[in-house]
Order: C-alpha cells, then structure tokens, then sequence
RNA sequence: CGCGGGGUGGAGCAGUCCGGUAGCUCGUCGGGCUCAUAACCCGAAGGUCACAGGUUCGAAUCCUGUCCCCGCAACCA
C-alpha cells in the first residue's frame, strides 16, 4: 500500500521563507512539522537531511531597500535574522539553511536555466499582459478586470508586451499525469492530488521565467538584460542547497529521497512547475509534496490589519516551544485548517501534559524514590509477572509501530493519539495494580509477593522510556528531560544510535538511578490564566484615546502632493436617496446620490458594513470627477468616502457624513 | 445556475469512499483511589447524525431536492 520510507533516507524540505516576512504561526507551523518529521526518522536511524531557509529576491525587498536607502543585499542581511533567530527558539533541528541570494544557489539557477535552454525546454518569446508602470507589475486579464486597473494601486493599466523567456511547461502534461497515476500518494493529502491532477489535465500553458523589469535576481547566462523570475530560482533551492550538480555531492544519495512539505496554497508550483522542470532536467520529482492547512485565529482569518497575527516568539516565551509544538501538531488532523486559540492550547497543556503524561512521571518517579530509594528494580522475578503486565508491553510494542505507520503517511496528529494511548495505558495501569498497597509498610495485603512491586514499578519505568523516545521528535525537550529523570543519559537524544535499538519494550539498561526532577508541566489556573490574557491584550493596544480602536495603515507615509494636486478633486455634499443591492455580489451597494444640481448612480463595495437603512437618507461626501467606471456592469459616477479601523480584530467602518444644514451640491475643499 | 469544504450529544471532531450496535477528546454528574500536578481510574446522563423525499430487509453512510455556515473566485472608485 503505502511505501516504505525505511529502506532509503529521508530528505525534507520547507519552503523557503520571504525573507521580508514577518515570522507568524504558519511559518512556525510548516516547519516544526518538518522538524517533527526528520527528528522522527533521525532517532530511527535513517539517513536524513532536513533544509529550510529564505527567499530574498524580487520587486518587493527592491522596493523595501529603496525606501530604507539600502541595497537589497543588506537589507536582506539584515532581516533574515528574523526568521533565522526563530528556529533555536522552536527547537528546529535544520541540517542547512539555504538563502537563494548565496553563489552556491544562484549558479545552480544558471545551470538549470542553462541546461534547459540548450535542450529547447527554455526559448525566447514574448510576454504580453497589463502593466502598471509605477508598480513595475504585470497582471493578467483577470486582475486588471473591466477597468483595466492596478490591483494594488488602482492607477491605470498599460496592454504591453517584453521580452521573456519560457519553459515549455505545456510539454509536461501528460508526463506529469502519468506520473501522478503511477504515484498517487506522491500528493498528500488526497483532495489535493485530485486538485492537482485535474488542474493538469484541464491543460498547461507555458511558464515565463524570466523578467527585464526586474533588477533584483539571478540574471539569465548570456543575457543580462533578463532576470530570472521567482519560480526557477525558488524552488531550485532544494536541489542546489545539495550541491547538485557536483558529483559526488549530497544530491547523489538526498534527492531521491525529496518530499517537500508546503502550505496548500503553493502545492501547484510544488506539485505542477517544479517536477515539470524536473523532469525537464532529467532529474526525478519529489517523492512526496504534502499540503498542510492553514490556522485561523479565535475562529478568525488570520491578518495583519486585524490585528490578530500570532507571534511564535510570544508563544513561545509564554508556553514554551514544547507545549506550542504540542499544540499545533496534535490539535488539528495534518493536512486540515484549524483554528489557533490559546485557551484551547491551556485546556490542552492541562489535561494532555500536566495531567495524563506529567502526572504520570511524577507519580511513577515518587513511587520508585519512595519505595525502593530511586533505584529502578532489576527485572527478573517471573513468578510475579501478570497478565496485565505483558498486555501493557504489548500494547506499548502495537503502538510503536502504529505511530511508525502513521509518521510514514505523515499523520502527525494521529501519532500523537497513538502515543497518548500509551501514556493512558500507564495511569491506567497504575490504578489496576496499586502498588502504594504493595509498597506501604505493614501493609494489610499479604497476598502478594515480595518481587511484585519491583514488576510494576519496572513496568511504569519502561513505559515512560519509551513514551521518551516517541515523544522526542514532536518535543525534544520535554523528552530529554524525562529521560533524565529516569537516570538516563540526556544526551542520549543528540546521538541517535542510542535509541535505534531500544524502540522495543524491555531494551532498557540497569542499573539505573532515577532523579525526580521539577514537574514537567505546572497545571494552569484557567481562571488566573483569563485575568492574564486580558492583562495582555491591555497592554497590546496602543495607548490612545480610544484605546480599544486602532486605525487601519496608522502610519503608512504617502508621498507629498501640492495644494494644486488637492484642488483637482471636486468633493461634494451629497445625499443617499436610494440604496439597492447588486446582484450577484456579496459586497457592492447601487446607490442613488442626490448632488442637488443633479442625482448619480454610485456603486459602492460596502453592504458588508452598512444596511441600507443606515445609508438612506444620509449627508455624505463624494468625489465627483472621478473616472465613471463599470462594477458588475453598472456604471458608477463618483465614490463615497469612509475611514476603516479594527477593533477587538474586528474591522470597523465610518461613513464621513456632514450636518444636515449643509446644502447638497456644496464643494468640500 | 462560478469553484470547493462543511452542517453528527454542551464544545471540538471521527465515522460517509466499501450501507447493518453512532465513536473519540474536552466539559457535566456520580462513584473509586490516595503513589501523584484537586491529578488518576471506573461509570452515567446527554444525539430527530441540517431538512424533505427516494432506493433498500436495513441509510449518518447511496440517490434527488431544499435550507444554512465557511473558504476561494468575483468584487471593494
């Protein structure tokens, strides 16, 4: 069914971060799961390389670096230190960090780019699209829409065309179908193969790769007017972070064993372009591309001008990155959306952490210290064994290679329910044999022998050692810290043979001394914890007069304009006579405004946060001389203006509106 | 009729492909235990499986239709 991931190694890859961003969950997300995955099949003894790193050209860190007086390489120095301070922080144990602005990335570009000219798969045409002159920005049809105006700025649309070059991406069809249909859980999960697959078969046009409008980037071999765009130089980070093409070098024995994990909004680029360039290049496709989902937020969609982004480093400084690894692997089944609550992290560090696995520890370490002095009893009395004893270990051995199962199908979460359903089996069983009735001086049962508290608590013990070693790769701290509390080498961990051979119940080495250490997990006041949260959130808000409200773009700086260039527009007082709704749209009002000397149709994107009936009859102000422009085929002949700010996360909306005693028609100036 | 996901006990979800006792976690209630972080163990209550038809001996599951929610796309002069 599934193939097995145990014969060959294991190479994994993030995708490579803008380094512009700002780090937020999903960046931890994407790559503690990788983490999880490559600590996994590192403990077990597999050949295994781990990569991530950032992306750093194109348009927008140009642009940045231009408005800070930097070049773009320093200003690239200069942020990726965001993200590459984060990982220490999560416990991320990458191999290498690849930034696509180093020689040893760049001229592997080159030589894909090279290569594939030389073979045909890359020639010379020309791209045709809008362009927005300012921006330096193409769009197709769609983005420029009825108006024929930028998406980001709104200005006008020029129809041009440049120089490029293109990868027959359209040659690649049909390979890239027979591939899929050959490897169907080379896609995962599995709507997203069917996604893929008929995305592919609804045909694929040629690819641009390259740009002369760009400057920032990997410049085409032999024609350095072209700079190659962003898809043959990102993605061929995962091959050139190899050494590819050197002989001899990583590439040889990592890249057949490639997966690629992503966010599932890239997965055709991943899952489309580069194993068509690939191929293209004789090389194989990735074994695996696996499309994880994205988080919401307190049941938000998560942005920055709600406000509601959630900052790892802050988690992380709260809860500690085990307990924020925990959740975000263990809470939502991989590959779904799930929503990020901290409440629900709370509830979920209470009763998985402090209660069923910390407790366990601790009750377990207590009763070795207390009834044999720490030391961990030899094993070896056969009269005292019981059936519930060798029903533990077997369950423990079952799922062991449950969870192996599952972390081959990439099944984080479900590893960590199979893992839980060891520690439970522990409480469990502790409630089953009461060894306090076995261990407590002059105690009144009689009827056991001697050596039966040495099985129990040797049971106990063993468990939690190997709930260490399943533990690790989802939290390598908590784990390590269990194992030396057992009286175990902490390092044990960092040198993976160590436990190669122990994932076995029984495999454990005497004799040991255990060393009760801090609870693991301190249980959180939920109550004292909601009084925090609050004090928080205060202390978050800009302290203004209004302290709950923040204004959306606060201090994003425009550029100068002259009295004149105010002068140009024609603001009026107007009045809201009629307000209908636009077929066929979620957001748009066609309004009828009265300007006194004559009435105007309007449309306007604001149903959302207006009811007509808090429009009607309203004085407000419009900008007149404004382009007519076509919005769902009605012509609209000016725009309203309002102000936008969040509160709570919550956008909020104001109408700028006038006192009645004004007359309509009046100009605003 | 733009594309897709979803509606299952108080909450969050699994089960739906391949019809046949409706399951898990949390919460609630009762009991047990005292080694332990008021933790642990056992038990109970609680569900018209969105709605309406249909197929079937039998439907959460298959078919048809309807309603509602959420993404994406469109759209935000």
């Amino acid at each position: 069914m599934t193939r097995s991931e145990n014969n060959g190694g294991f190479y994994i890859t993030t995708p490579i971060y803008y380094v512009n961003d700002v780090p937020h969950i999903g960046h931890a997300y994407t790559t503690i799961a990788c983490d999880a995955l490559a600590r996994w099949h590192r403990t077990a003894g597999h050949e295994t390389r781990f990569l991530t790193g950032t992306d750093e050209h194109g348009q927008k860190i140009e642009q940045a670096a231009q408005k800070r007086g930097m070049t773009p390489i320093e200003l690239c120095d200069e942020v990726v230190v965001n993200i590459q301070k984060l990982w220490p922080l999560l416990e991320v144990s990458n191999d290498d960090f690849i930034r696509t602005t180093e020689e040893r990335h760049a001229k592997v570009v080159q030589y894909f780019f090279k290569t594939l000219l030389d073979k045909g798969d890359i020639y010379k045409g020309d791209y045709e699209g809008w362009y927005c002159l300012p921006c330096e920005t193409y769009f197709t049809d769609a983005q420029a829409g009825d108006q024929r105006a930028c998406p980001d700025c709104g200005r006008p649309l020029t129809r041009m065309s440049e120089e490029s070059y293109f990868f027959r991406l359209s040659n690649y069809a049909g390979k890239l179908i027979a591939h899929y249909e050959a490897h169907p859980d080379a896609i995962m999960p599995k709507a997203r193969y069917n996604e893929v697959l008929s995305f592919i078969r609804g045909g694929l046009q040629d690819l641009s790769v390259s740009r002369t409008t760009l400057k920032w980037g990997i410049s085409v071999p032999g024609d350095d007017k072209h700079v190659i765009y962003v898809w043959l130089d990102a993605l061929v980070n995962y091959i050139s972070a190899l050494g590819y093409p050197q002989p001899g070098g990583l590439w040889e024995t990592h890249w057949p064993n490639a997966r690629h994990m992503v966010g599932k909004d890239i997965i055709r680029f991943h899952a489309v372009i580069w194993p068509a360039i690939l191929m293209a290049m004789g090389l194989n496709p990735p074994v695996r591309v696996f499309a994880h989902g994205w988080w919401t937020v307190e049941g938000d969609k998560m942005s920055k001008s709600k406000g509601n982004v959630v900052d790892p480093f802050e988690m992380t400084e709260l809860y500690g990155a085990d307990a924020f690894r925990y959740f975000l692997l263990r809470e939502v089944p991989f590959g779904n959306d799930g929503d990020f609550s901290e409440l629900a992290m709370a509830h979920r560090i209470n009763s998985d952490l402090a209660n069923d696995l910390g407790n366990l520890l601790n009750r377990t370490l207590q009763m070795i210290e207390k009834y044999r002095g720490g030391a961990l009893p030899a094993d070896g009395c056969l009269a005292c064994a019981k059936e519930t004893d060798r029903s533990v270990a077997l369950a423990a051995d079952a799922a062991i290679e449950r969870m192996k199962a599952e972390m081959d199908e990439f099944a984080l979460d479900s590893a960590l329910k199979t893992l839980w359903t060891l520690i439970s089996a522990g409480n469990k069983y502790i409630d089953e044999t009461e060894p306090w009735k076995l261990g407590n001086k002059g105690r009144d049962d009689q009827s056991e022998p001697e050596g039966r508290l040495d099985v129990v608590l040797r049971t106990l013990w063993e468990i939690l050692r190997l709930a260490a070693i399943l533990l690790h790769p989802f939290m390598p701290e908590t784990a390590a810290e269990i194992w030396a509390q057992l009286g175990l080498d902490r390092g044990a961990f960092s040198s993976g043979e160590a436990l190669l051979s122990r994932w076995q119940w029984g495999r454990c080495p005497s004799p040991v001394i255990v060393k009760k250490g801090p609870v693991l997990f301190p249980r959180i006041d939920i109550s004292k914890w909601k009084e925090e949260k609050a004090r928080r959130d205060a202390a978050k808000r800009p302290a203004a007069e209004h302290p709950s409200v923040v204004p959306v773009a606060p201090a994003e700086k425009f550029g100068e304009i002259s009295i004149a260039d105010f002068k140009k527009l024609e603001i009026r007082v107007a009045m809201i006579e009629r307000v209908e709704t636009v077929e066929k749209s979620d957001k748009l009002y066609k309004l009828l405004v009265d300007l006194g000397a004559q009435k105007r149709v309007i449309v306007s994107g604001i149903r959302e946060q207006f009811s007509a009936d808090e429009l009607t009859g309203k004085r407000i102000l419009v900008i007149c001389n404004l382009k007519p422009a076509k919005l769902r085929g009605i012509t609209s002949e000016g725009m309203l203006l309002t102000a936008e700010a969040t509160k709570g996360g919550k956008a909020i909306y104001a109408l700028a509106t006038v006192d009645d005693n004004v007359p309509l028609g009046s100009l605003v100036g």
